[in-house]
Order: C-alpha cells, then sequence, then structure tokens
DNA sequence: CTTTAACCGAGACGGTACGTCGTGTCTTAAC
DNA sequence: GTTAAGACACGACGTACCGTCTCGGTTAAAG
C-alpha cells in the first residue's frame, strides 16, 4: 500500500513526459499546506477547519490549495494520508486467520488517539458530496476492504472458512463495526474492543 | 421505541407542575416547522439544509427554531423521529433468534429510501461536536442497540446463544455494518444485505 | 412652565370625568419605568437603550411600556422632563434684557452635563420621524422658544429692543448657537460659552 | 472644498510609495456603493436606510462595505459628499461682509430640499457615536466653519467688523440658526429665513 | 358579591437587520 | 504559469430588538 494511490497527491501523472511550461508547481507549499492541516487538525475538528486557515498557517494563497484540491476534505484526505505515511507491506503469514488477525490489528493501530477522530471526521464530512464520499473511499477504505476481502476469499479456498459466507458482508461488519464505535462517541478504540474484535470476526469466518 | 424520547420534542417536562407564565409554545410553529424540515430534506442534503431556509419554509423566525433547538442537527433529528412516527411495540416471538430477526429487518425497512440517507447524514453531521453526537446517539441508536442487547443476554440466558461472545461487540458489527454500508455510498440497502444481514448476525450467536 | 404639557406623563387628561372601570394605570410601574430610563441613560446613549433593557430594569412587561408611549424617544422626553421636575416660575425683571439673561442662563444650566448630552440625542432621535419630531418639540423646545419670543416682542415694543429684527429668526440663532455647540461634540457648555451668548443675543436686539 | 477631505473616498493614501499587493479596490464598486445609497436616500430615511439594502441596490456584497466605511453614516456621508461634488472657489469679493453672504447664501443654496433632510439626519445618526460625529464634523461642518471664522477674523482686522465680538460664537449662531431652523421640523428653509439671515449676521458683527 | 373591564408580568411569536465568517472566484505584481 | 496577497459577490450564521400576541392573575367599578 502506498498513498501514491491519492489523485491530488502527486503532481505529475507517471505518463506525463512533456515539459510543462511556466514555473513548476512549488513542493513547498505542498508540504507546508499539508503540515499545516496536520497541525490544525490537533486543534480543530474537520468542521471547524478552514481553507483560509490552512492557507494563513501555511503562508501560501488560497488560490494555490483550490488549484490542487477541490475541497476541503480533499485537502485533509491528503493531509492524514500524508502523516501516516507509506504502510510497510504485511509479512506473510501461515495462515489466512492469522493475516486477517495481523490485518486487523495493523488497521487499529492506525486509528488510535487522534487519527481514528479525524479519520472519522473526515468520512463524516464526506457524506455530503458523492464525489467527495468516492474520493474518500476509493483512497482510503478500498484498499482495506480489498486486502481484507482476498484474505477471506483464500480462506474460502484452503478450507480455513466457511464457504456459505458473503464476504462482503463480513467485511462490513468487520470495518464496520470499528467504523461505527468511533462514531458512536468512543474516544479512542479501548483494549477489550481491539482484543475481542479479531477473535469474533474470525469466528463468523471459520469452520 | 417513540419519539417522546427526544429533549427538544416535548415543551412541558412531566414534573412540571408550577404554572407556565407567559405565552405558551406554539404547537403550530412546532409542527411547521418540522414539517419544513422533512420537505425540504427531499430536496437537499443535511448539510446544505440551512436554518434561514428552515425558517422561510415553515414561515417562522429564526428565533423560534433557536428557542427551541440549539442546532440544525438537533432539529433536523426532531424532524426525523416525528416523521418516522411511534413505533408499535414487537409482537413477542417464540425464539430470540426469531425476534432479533424481526428487530432487524424492521430497523432495515425504518431505513429505505430517503430515510437512510438522511438518517446517515444526521449521524455524519453529529460528529463535529460532542453534544450533539451524544444527543443523536441517544435519541436514536441507544434504544435499538438496546433492544438488541437485551434479546441477545435473554439467548445467552436461555441457552439460544453462546455465552462467549461479548454482547457490545455483537451488536457494535451487526449496527455497524448498516451503519456502514450506507455511508460508503450505497443509495440504499440492497436485497442481499437485508437478507443476508440476519442469517449471519445469527450465525455469530448462535450454538 | 410645568412638564405636564407632556401627552403620555399624566394618565387622565383634564376632562376626563367619568371613571374609567378595570384596574386602573399603576402609578408604581411608571415611576419605576421612568426611573429605569434615567438610570440607564447614565451607562447607555438614547440609541444603544432598547425598550427590553427598560423593561427588564424596571421589573416591568413590555406591553405596559407600549401601552402608554408610542416610542422610545416618548419614554426618553417623559423621562427627562420628570427629571427636570417642575420648573418654578421666573422673578419679574425690571427690564426685557434682564429678563432674557435670566432665561438663557436658566436654560444653559438645565442642561449642564448629562442632561444636556441626552437632550441632544433625543432631538436627534427625534429626527427620523414626522410625529416624534413634533412630540419633542411641542413638549420641549417650544414653550422655551415662547417665551423667549414673547420677552422679545415685549422688548421691541417698549422701545429695549431693535423693531427690525425678526423675532423667530433671533429666537433661532440664540437657541440653535446653544444645540448647535452640543451637537458639535462638546461634552458640555463651557464658561465663555455661557456668559458669552446672553452678551451677544443682547447685541443683535438692542440699540 | 473638496470631497477628498473625506477619510473613506480616497483609495490611497497620498504617501502609499510602496506597490500594494493584491487585487486592487474596485472603482466600480465604489462608485454603485455611492450610488445605490443616493437613490435609496430619495425614498427612505438615514435611520431607515439599511447596509443590507445599500448592498442589494448596488449589486455588492456587504463585507465590501464594512471593508471601507466603518458604519452606515460614513457611507451616507460620503455618498453625500460625493453626490455634492467638489465646490468650486468663490470669487473674490470687494468687502467681507459680501463675502460672509455670498458664502451663507451658497451654504443655504446646497441644503435646499432633500439635501438639508439629509444632512440633518446624518449629523442626528451621528450624535450616538463620538467617532462618527467627529467624522460627520471634521469632513463637513469643520471646513463652513473655518471659512466663516476666518472671514470674520479678517473683517474685525480690516475694520469692517466689532472687534469685541467672539468670532467663534457669531460661527455657532449662524450655522446653528440653520441647522436648528431645519431640526425643528421645517422641509426646507424658507425665502423668508433664506434673505433674512445674512441681514441679521452682519447685523451682529457690523458697526 | 359576583361580573366585567382594563390593567399587569411574563414571555413566545414573526420579522428585520446586524456584523462576521467562510466560500470559491478573480485580479494584481512578483518571480 | 505559478505564486502570495487580498478584494470580490454571495450566503448563512447566531444575536438583538422590534412591536404584537397570548397566557394567568390582579384590581376596581358596575351590576
Amino acid at each position: 500500500m502506498s498513498n501514491s494511490a491519492m489523485k491530488y497527491h502527486e503532481p505529475s501523472s507517471s505518463d506525463d513526459q512533456e515539459k510543462r511550461r511556466g514555473r513548476p508547481r512549488s513542493e513547498t507549499s505542498k508540504k507546508s499546506i499539508l503540515n499545516a492541516v496536520n497541525r490544525l487538525l490537533l486543534l480543530t475538528s474537520v468542521k471547524d477547519l478552514s481553507i483560509e486557515a490552512i492557507a494563513k498557517k501555511a503562508g501560501v494563497g488560497k488560490t494555490t490549495i483550490y488549484r490542487w484540491w477541490p475541497n476541503k476534505v480533499a485537502v485533509v484526505l491528503d493531509a492524514l494520508l500524508y502523516q501516516l505515511g507509506n504502510t510497510p507491506a504485511l509479512p506473510t503469514s501461515a495462515t489466512k486467520a492469522e493475516a486477517i488477525t495481523n490485518q486487523l490489528e495493523r488497521f487499529m493501530r492506525l486509528l488510535k488517539g487522534k487519527n481514528g477522530k479525524i479519520l472519522i471526521e473526515v468520512m463524516a464530512e464526506a457524506q455530503a458530496n458523492e464525489e467527495t464520499l468516492t474520493l474518500f473511499y476509493e483512497n482510503f477504505m478500498l484498499q482495506h476492504e480489498e486486502t481484507l476481502a482476498n484474505l477471506i476469499e483464500d480462506g474460502k479456498e484452503n478450507g480455513e472458512f466457511r464457504k456459505e459466507i458473503s464476504t462482503a458482508l463480513a467485511v462490513d461488519m468487520i470495518y464496520g463495526s470499528i467504523v461505527y464505535r468511533l462514531m458512536s462517541g468512543a474516544e479512542t478504540l479501548d483494549q477489550d474492543f481491539t482484543t475481542n474484535l479479531p477473535l469474533e470476526a474470525l469466528n463468523i469466518l471459520q469452520k
């Protein structure tokens, strides 16, 4: 997984061979914008964060932000991915069950503390607009869902898991429980939850 | 379930014996506000809905809205509960498993079409503010969660369900999957989901 | 001169012989309203004074104020007259010139300090509305103007003053200079002004 | 006299050598605001004029008005000066007496009709606030007062006028009578007043 | 000694305007 | 051609008062 999946994150598409005329995009500006967002999110909610505040904090014109991102959610999502950084590939596991456990624990660790809160706020803000929702879903959730779905499918094939279960539904129940828990007001995922979720997840799938 | 649970819905608290002075709250205004919200939500998202638009549509001063509700989410939630109306008590079921199936099907039917969309938008809007989140959770989700949790606990006691499973986690997985599905961009809950969810829910619990 | 000239000050008109049925006007309320206004005017300008603030300060319903006065200016004017109190009749003077000097000094003493400021603010507020302007003029300025005009006319007749001068214009110049001085930002009328005005006033008139 | 005296009228201060960054102030907006005010004042009083109405009429955001003027009075005063336009310098007169007559007749002609009403309303509105009062006084009355005061002083020196008279008081009496007359409800200055005032003014001064 | 009428306080009502904030766009000069 | 700066039209915010209304209650004269 890499955050290079993000549309607005990479200034030039891979096949952009022709030299662009004029002043090139300032990498400094981009970084100071993403950093400004991350610093501001320590103090305010995504809702209360404004493009103007970001521009001011980053010492950047509003135009520069609007040129590269379509709206606030897109910037924040980018900033979140930028801050989370590249996640190393998972070590191979002996069984799919073990792999799933690893995968879920890694995901939940990612959302410990402030990050979980921000993610949920981004997801919430994204609801207002179809396009933004797609943006969020495809740049963040989709890769996690796909990884899990593949592990489940593999487990079904190799006999670890029940074949009758709907993979899509299982994925919804697992990631849904995490999201829902965070959305219900839980400041963070507690110990009880993080230990029990993988166990119950396997309970649905196995035998 | 009754919408009388809503804080702002009932003008006088039950133990309000002392005669209220001054002009009493206008029931007409209250109703026209809630109706205006419901009519407007057919055309716009919760995000794009404004207090000013509600006031205008309802033929009411903005002050009147702010007098009785602290913010937009509270009005919309109230309007949603007002529109859903009182839900009749569930018929008793032979087994807890059957009761849970009924309960879930009823819940999902509630969220068919526009209502599901609105609920999710309300939940999303509520994320920005601790107080509003509590308001939403306690006036809507909590009662559903409690009903389900009680059924699960009863089922554990009478031997229908496994005792090892965490009731709280099961509830999160079940309602979480519904919420998450709607939040991922699904316009509505499809046939596949609505039939499979109760089955899988019981799969986690039973044996 | 008496402030009984004020329309709203006296609860019953002189020829109102028939006893009114129902609860009579509360003198207590009237006084607490006028007192409230005077106390509030020590802290705020007439512009910033609100009917609601008066009602609250006086411990009175807004309705009670609106029942007896048509608007803010009327109440404030009444409160001002109430606070200034009844002015004793002038002692007779040997000459009209002396009488005018007395009259002007008395008028300027009336407007020393806060009162001058308030009067000017009332006059200013009254400009917005024809009716209120008439109210102010007839209940306050007119009596002063008439007194001065009569003295001037008398002086013309007995040979003290020039007959060619326009009485109305002289009155305008004299009272106008006071009002204008206060309106130009002077906190109060200074010693120089108060001593010189009567002298110059007579200069216009005499010979 | 020139309306360039007005603080908010001129976009750049005289010694502003450093090139201004960002989008420059829109002259179009400024003009349409001032024009809107003048058009609206034909229909309503200064009191009833609202910033929102001006913005709407001018096709301009409220912010744009607030960016350049601190309050309603400032805009209206500016609009009044804009409408009155630049007044040509006075032709030289043989005597100071003649010059004063010219000066007063010119001033009174300026206030004929609607303008006098508006001026008085502006002056009235300005009373509520120290700063606004200064704004009005220094941008409008002061120049007239100074011109008259200079003529009087010159006349005293060349022997036309009495040396004993207080220049300041004379100015107050002259301009005060005009203002006071307009404030007392006179729709406009009548023939009688406009012909007599200069005569009596000289009467005070001469011999 | 009850009825009736006008008053009173409290406070909710439909409105209007306030002054502020944020949006996304546009217009400069600088680089 | 991009950038920082910042003005622009617009829309909504939440608040303050306006003047009106609707309650329960009080106070006195009339019946």
